[in-house]
DNA sequence: ATTTGACTTGACAATTAATGTCCAAAAATA
DNA sequence: TATTTTTGGACATTAATTGTCAAGTCAAAT
């Protein structure tokens, strides 16, 4: 239950780079890289595919990391946070079945 | 199921309001309530408000229908979509029992 | 104690995204 | 066809987010 920050911050111990090595890898000031592994910035959806790339990890656990936190974010502290994340949840699964099976 | 424009449009139609008339109250411009109903604006947290205050509709069921949609608008063409969704909620269930249940 | 290197902080700039407005065009109604 | 309602689209405005830079903190090493 991580937040896409801190793996990213996990992923960049576990090899011990420098913020900077990774910065320049991903192509980022290393400002920005310390934030987003603090969770004070968000990355870009692109700047997710480049971690996910750069650590060898799997973009997609990445990207459901990412999404996750910024659905979060949208809600974080509203009342009906929980019943309307139960309900958007809903209207996605609607979506999908709309999209494949005509039937 | 319904988005939160279409909510809005059967409320103002049930009542057999117009456009301009609903706008008047709500007090913002009458194409962008044409718009709102229409899923091609988002309403503000504030004006849902005060449709709900306007129509003597419940706030929070309206709010949940807001905040739905958004989320959704946020993943709505990702492939993750429904895995972030889920994982989304896990984390805010979390995130509720953390601010309460101290234990 | 000073220097060095890694990381963080904060103010600000730049960019991107959303909301709001106006007016003309379309659609519906009488 | 005249009138009224609704919609479309371009543009303005405002808000939110990301990105940058320079200075600051902190710890380790010397």
């Amino acid at each position: 239950m991580k937040s896409i920050g801190e793996i990213i911050r996990e992923l960049r111990e576990q090899k011990s780079l420098l913020l900077r090595q990774v910065a320049a890898e991903i192509e980022i000031d290393q400002a920005l890289l310390s934030k987003i592994e603090r969770n004070e910035r968000m990355p870009t959806k692109d700047q997710v595919k480049r971690f996910a790339k750069f650590f060898g990890k799997d973009e997609n656990e990445l990207l459901v990391s990412f999404f996750s936190d910024k659905l979060v974010y949208e809600v974080r502290d509203e009342e009906v946070a929980l019943k309307a994340m139960q309900v958007a949840e809903k209207k996605i699964n609607y979506i999908i079945k709309s999209k494949n099976g005509k039937s």
